[in-house]
Parts: C-alpha cells; sequence; structure tokens
DNA sequence: TTCATTTCTTGATGTACATCAATGCACAGG
DNA sequence: CCTGTGCATTGATGTACATCAAGAAATGAA
C-alpha cells in the first residue's frame, strides 16, 4: 500500500497485465475501460475522489481492463489481496451496489434514460471529461449521446 | 443466518421489500430479475447449489430485484450486515469477478457471443430453465436467442 | 390418452442505435 | 496570425435486435 501521484494520460494497467492492484483516488480522476473485439473503446468506470478502481481478475490470469488518469492525480496503490480488501467492507459493499445499478441499467433502460441517470448519479463528471466519454460509458457512440442530448434539450 | 427448504415457484423477495436477506444456495436453483417499465422482465442472475444471490440495495431502502424459485431448494438466509458478509470475502470477490464479466459482455459482445459465454460459463443451466430464462438473462428476447441457437447450428 | 398451457420457432415488419461521411468549432503550438 | 488536432453535431443509410402474429412442439394435469 502506497502512495503514487500520476499525471494525465498516466497508464496504470493495461489488459493482460498481471497482478494488477487496487487504486484508491485520493484526488483527480481515473477510469477503467476495455476494448472490444471491433477494436472500440468502453469505459467500464469513472472514478473520482474517495472511490476504488480495479480489475476484479484474480491475480494470476491476465486482467481485461486498461486503467489511466484523465487528471493529475494522487492515488493510493492497494495490493489486490482479497484478505486486505476485507478490511473494507463497507467501500466493497458500495461497489457491489453500483455495479447491480450498472447492470440493471443496461439491461431496462434505452439510451437516453441511461444518460439521465447518468447526470444525476455523477453531476460533475460531466464538466470534467469529454463527451465522447460518457458516450462509451453509457455503451452508446458519441453521434448517439449527440442527439440524445438535443432531445433532451428540445424537450424543455 | 438460518436453513429454509423453499418450494419451485415460491418468491423469497419482491422490488419494494425492505431489509431483503442474503441467501445461500444449498441445493436447488433460485434466480433474481427486474421488471423494467414497459412490464418486462430481465433475468439478473441464476444462483444454482454453492452460489450467493442478494439484492445490495441498503436494508432501508426498498430493493430492486425480485428472487424466486425455479426448483425446489434448501437455502441458508444470511443477514445483510455488511460485516458478517467480511467473514466471507472470497465470495465476495467472486461476486465482485462474476459482476464485471457480466457488465463487461453488455457492453461489448453482441447477442450470439453472450450466448457462447453463457454456455461456456454455465453449461449445466441450460438442461435446467426454459430458453426464455436464458434469453432473459442474455438482455435478448425469445424470438432472438432461438435465431442465435439455429445460426449456431447451421454453422456446423 | 386428451386437453390446456407453456415453450419454441419462423416470418414480416418496426425501431433504436451504429456506422459513415461531412461540417463546424474550439483550443494549442508554431 | 494561421494551422492542425480533437471534439461535437448533423444527415443518410445500415443493421441487430425488438415486436407482433401465427403455428408447431413439448409439458403437465385430469
Amino acid at each position: 500500500m502506497k502512495k503514487i501521484t500520476v499525471k494525465k494520460g498516466q497508464v496504470l494497467q493495461k489488459k493482460g497485465d498481471l497482478n494488477t492492484k487496487i487504486f484508491q483516488v485520493e484526488s483527480g480522476l481515473l477510469r477503467s475501460y476495455l476494448i472490444d473485439k471491433k477494436g472500440k473503446e468502453h469505459i467500464y468506470q469513472f472514478a473520482p475522489e474517495k472511490h476504488i478502481i480495479a480489475d476484479t481478475t484474480p491475480n494470476d490470469e491476465p486482467c481485461v481492463l486498461f486503467i489511466d488518469c484523465l487528471e493529475d492525480s494522487l492515488i493510493i496503490q492497494i495490493e489486490k489481496d482479497f484478505n486486505s480488501l476485507s478490511k473494507t467492507p463497507l467501500k466493497l459493499a458500495k461497489r457491489l451496489r453500483v455495479l447491480q445499478k450498472r447492470i440493471v441499467m443496461l439491461m431496462s433502460s434505452a439510451a437516453i434514460e441511461r444518460y439521465e441517470h447518468f447526470i444525476a448519479t455523477y453531476p460533475s463528471i460531466i464538466q470534467r471529461v469529454p463527451q465522447r466519454m460518457i458516450a462509451s460509458y453509457l455503451g452508446i457512440t458519441p453521434e448517439a449521446l449527440s442527439r440524445v442530448r438535443k432531445e433532451i434539450f428540445l424537450r424543455k
């Protein structure tokens, strides 16, 4: 467990890495993402201050997510030993809740609702990342998000 | 923490319930699912022997998932006190991995790949539930799954 | 067995979102 | 200042999957 400062753009973890860490963000903003077989990027998670971000693949298997840094950040690196994890069950429980919500959204909502849920849940992140990344997080294209936003705007 | 026997079809948890439990399946088969605003059912999880199933909503908020019983089952009911949870960090870690995989699949794969991943991961469940439930788990309609299966069959 | 119910399949059509391509815009570096 | 590079928007078209409807096959109860 150690503190690290990382610069915007810096890569903390690449797909295929072994023995990946858990990162706790003190300040700044990280993200994890995957690349599908068409070469398309899908953001799995944004992690602003106080959030944790990690790939849950076991240490001896190649991980599937990339993690990089969207703003200069200060982070704490924690070994992905799930015993040390048991010291922070609250954080874990919160992560589980976020994942459940995410799956519920992906399965049962149209793009526009997923976006509305996102802005309600992470209002601050909207100003901090380009729209194309939010689209990627939502599982849609930047064009689709642009049209969703237009529709919301017209509705008012 | 107590043992219960439940009959096929029995409902263990309804959307909106408070203070929901964690269920550990000793034998049989449970599932959790959600109903979207069009009234459509989406299976969130299958839980055969040795698996745990729960809604991760905090105890004082209405839960979002239904849980019911697909085969006569013997289950252990555990209080959703996340401290007691910390005694089973391995199970938790496994759940996190499953959820990550699920999201990765939903975001980056076409229906046919999601199905192939499902049969590779849960070969035994295929024989135990109707196809329409597998479709629901995959986030597609039964018709779409039927066509996916046809295509896989023709490819051989 | 028969009948009812549920499940699976197939076809025709609809739709949300993707893809592709072009244009406009802002900002950073020369 | 100009110029490149990344981002957002818009339009035209494509496609994966949904929806609707009908029939066939399997399942289960009497």
